[in-house]
DNA sequence: GCCGTTTTCGGCCCGACTGTTTTCAGTCG
C-alpha cells in the first residue's frame, strides 16, 4: 500500500513549499490531501484504477494528477521541483519549536545552514542574533527548542498521558483559585497516541492560578507564561511532555472547552460553518456581530450553528459536522454498556493471576461474564496450554460457574494461526469451546491475509484478536490486507476485536468504522494478564467510540443469554 | 490547490504570546 508515502511526499511538499514562502492555502491543501490519504483504508492504487480519487475530500484534480504520475512512474514532477535546491536534512529543523519557516529560510539564506549541527554553530558564534529582526531572547527561545527536540519529542501513549494528566489535575483542583479542571485536547478525544496534554482551567484569578500551575513539583520547564496561557514540561529526558493551559472565565466554559478540545480540523470546519452564518466562532463564545450569543455550555455553542451536541471522540472533522446538521450523530457506544470481556489470560498460560481473580476482577467492574482464553499449545513462549492442562482449567472453570452467583466464565482459547494456515488446537477440542479466538503469533510475513482468512473459514472459530497485529510504539504489525481480512470477516459472519491494550487498539479507529459500516460485529477485549489490566477497557472503549461505533455494533454489551444465542449460530 | 442550495472566481478560522517593532511579524495551537 503507498497510501502512507504518498502521505509523506505531500507533506514534504507542504514543508518545502512553506520554507520557499509560498502562498499558505496552497500548502494547507497539500496537508489536508495527506491527511487524506493517511485516512483512507482503500489502498490507493484500487482507488486510482477505479477513476475515484476525485470523490476523496481535498483532492482535486491538481493533486489527483499527481498521484496517478506517482503511480505510475514512481516520481513526480512537483515532488522534485518543490525540493529542488533544499539540502535534505534542513526541512527536519522545520520539527524544532520556535524555529518556523521564516526564520530557517532567512537562516538558510544568510548564513548557510542546512542541517542541526550548521544551526547549533551559527547560534554559538552569535552570527543568527544578528540576522535582521532577530536577537538574543529569539535565539534562546530556539535554543530551548532545540533541546526539547533532542530529548524527546515523541508522542506518548493514552495510558502515560493520563496518569501525567490526572496527577496534575488533582494538584490543581486543590487551588483555591480554580474553579473549573478539565483536561481537553486529544486527550478527551481519547486518540491512540497523545502529543501535548491540555488542560483547560476557569477561575477567576489568571496570575495566581498561573503562578500555581507552574510551580507544580513535576516541572521540569517553563516553555512560556502568558495571563491566560502557559506552556511547561514536566519530567525530564525521554520522559519530558508538554503540558499547555489555557485560564478563562468561568461563564466562558462550554467555548473554552470547545476550543480548546479540537481537533483543530474540527474548529476549521466550525468556524467556516458560523462565518458562512454571519457569525464568529473562539474561545471566547459564539458572536453575532459584537453580541454573544453562546458560549456557557458546549451544547450551546453547538446549538446556535444549527448542530447537537457531539462526544470529543467525533471531533475529527470525518463527517461529524454534516452528520450533526442532519440530526444523524451515531448514538456512541458507553463504557458502561459493556457486560463482559472476551479475552483474559490466566496462570495457567502467560497470566499472573488464577481464574477466580480475574472472575473477581471482573464482577468488581459489574461485568457479567468473561471468557479465560488462554494461549494454546504450540504458543511455548507463553506457556501455551497441553489438552491435558486445558482440561484441568475446565474443570476449574465448572467449578467456579457452580460456586459464583449471576456470573459466568466461559471456556475460552487463544489458538495460535501456524504458517501452514492450520490452527494449532484440533478442531473436536474447539467444538467443547465456548468462545475461539484465532490469532496471529507466529510467521509475520508469511501469507498472513491468506492465513487469517482460513482460520475465518472455520467454523468452530468466533473472534479474530488483533487483527493488524501492530504495536503502537513499536512494530508496524503483520504484512495483511485489512480489506481483505474486513471481507472475510463478513463472508463467515464473524466478529473482529478491537483489542484495548493501550499498546495495540487493534483494529484501530478507522478499520472499526469501515467494519461497522460493513455490518461486521466487534468485540472489545483487554487480553488482560491480570487483574487491573481489565482496566484498559476504557481504552478499546476510546477507540470504539472514535469509529463511531455504536452499542449493537459490539458483542460484550449483550447480556450472558444474549452471547450465547449469538456464539452458538 | 480545493471548492461551491449564496460563487467556476474568490474565498479559505481565530486568537495568544514573544520579541523586536515604533505598528507588527513570526510562531504556535
Amino acid at each position: 500500500m503507498k497510501n502512507q508515502e504518498l502521505a509523506d511526499i505531500f507533506n514534504q511538499i507542504a514543508d518545502a513549499l512553506e520554507f520557499k514562502g509560498e502562498m499558505p492555502f496552497r500548502i494547507i491543501a497539500y496537508r489536508r490531501a495527506a491527511r487524506a490519504m493517511e485516512e483512507l483504508t482503500e489502498d490507493i492504487e484500487t482507488i486510482t484504477a477505479k477513476g475515484a480519487l476525485m470523490e476523496i475530500p481535498g483532492i482535486g484534480e491538481g493533486i489527483a494528477k499527481k498521484i496517478e504520475e506517482y503511480l505510475k512512474t514512481g516520481k513526480m514532477k512537483k515532488y522534485r521541483e518543490a525540493l529542488s535546491g533544499i539540502k535534505p536534512e534542513l526541512l527536519e529543523l522545520l520539527n524544532i519549536q520556535n524555529l518556523g519557516p521564516k526564520t530557517l529560510a532567512l537562516a538558510n539564506k544568510e548564513l548557510g545552514v542546512n542541517n542541526l549541527k550548521d544551526l547549533k554553530k551559527v547560534i554559538a558564534n552569535g552570527s543568527l542574533a544578528n540576522l535582521f529582526r532577530m536577537g538574543e531572547k529569539k535565539v534562546e527561545n530556539i535554543k530551548k527548542g532545540i533541546e526539547i527536540y533532542e530529548q524527546a519529542g515523541e508522542r506518548i501513549p493514552i495510558d502515560q498521558a493520563l496518569k501525567i494528566a490526572e496527577e496534575y489535575v488533582a494538584y490543581l483542583k486543590k487551588s483555591p483559585d480554580v474553579a473549573q479542571v478539565e483536561p481537553s485536547g486529544s486527550l478527551r478525544r481519547m486518540k491512540e497516541t497523545i502529543g501535548d496534554i491540555d488542560i483547560l482551567i476557569t477561575g477567576k484569578d489568571g496570575a495566581k492560578i498561573v503562578d500555581y500551575f507552574t510551580k507544580y513539583p513535576k516541572v521540569s520547564r517553563v516553555l512560556g507564561a502568558g495571563e491566560t496561557k502557559v506552556s511547561v514540561m514536566v519530567g525530564t529526558g525521554a520522559e519530558a511532555t508538554q503540558v499547555d493551559i489555557r485560564i478563562l472565565p468561568v461563564k466562558l466554559f462550554g467555548a473554552a472547552l470547545q476550543y480548546f478540545t479540537g481537533s483543530k480540523a474540527h474548529n476549521v470546519k466550525l468556524r467556516g460553518l458560523a462565518k458562512d452564518k454571519g457569525m464568529k466562532v473562539s474561545e471566547y463564545g459564539v458572536f453575532r456581530g459584537k453580541k454573544m450569543i453562546a458560549g456557557k455550555t458546549e451544547e450551546e455553542v453547538y446549538k446556535v450553528l444549527g448542530l447537537t451536541w457531539m462526544p470529543p471522540e467525533l471531533r475529527e472533522d470525518r463527517g461529524e459536522i454534516e452528520a450533526a446538521m442532519k440530526n444523524q450523530l451515531p448514538k456512541l457506544l458507553e463504557l458502561s454498556d459493556i457486560k463482559g470481556d472476551l479475552q483474559m489470560h490466566s496462570h495457567y498460560s502467560d497470566g499472573s493471576a488464577t481464574i477466580q481473580e480475574m472472575a473477581k476482577a471482573a464482577q468488581a467492574l459489574g461485568y457479567e461474564y468473561i471468557a479465560i482464553t488462554d494461549h494454546s499449545q504450540s504458543a511455548q513462549y507463553a506457556h501455551g496450554l497441553s489438552i491435558d492442562r486445558l482440561k484441568k482449567e475446565w474443570d476449574e472453570i465448572d467449578q467456579l460457574n457452580d460456586k459464583l452467583p449471576k456470573f459466568k466464565i466461559l471456556k475460552g482459547i487463544e489458538a495460535d494461526i501456524l504458517t501452514s494456515a492450520k490452527l494449532d488446537t484440533a478442531d473436536k477440542i474447539l467444538a467443547k469451546m465456548d468462545f475461539v479466538i484465532a490469532s496471529i503469533h507466529q510467521g509475520f510475513k508469511k501469507n498472513v491475509t491468506q492465513r487469517i482468512c482460513a482460520a475465518l473459514a472455520n467454523p468452530y472459530v468466533h473472534m479474530i484478536a488483533h487483527p493488524s497485529g501492530r504495536l503502537i510504539s513499536r512494530r508496524e504489525g503483520y504484512d495483511v490486507d485489512l480489506e481483505k481480512v474486513l471481507e472475510c470477516a463478513l463472508k463467515y459472519k464473524k466478529v473482529l476485536e478491537i483489542n484495548a491494550y493501550y499498546d495495540r487498539l487493534d483494529l484501530n479507529e478507522l478499520y472499526a468504522r469501515k467494519a461497522k459500516d460493513m455490518g461486521i460485529k466487534l468485540a472489545i477485549n483487554t487480553d488482560a494478564h491480570g487483574p487491573k489490566d481489565l482496566e484498559w477497557m476504557r481504552y478499546g472503549v476510546g477507540t470504539a467510540r472514535r469509529g463511531w461505533l455504536e452499542k449493537k455494533d459490539v458483542i460484550n454489551t449483550l447480556s450472558y443469554k444474549e452471547l450465547k444465542k449469538f456464539l452458538s449460530r
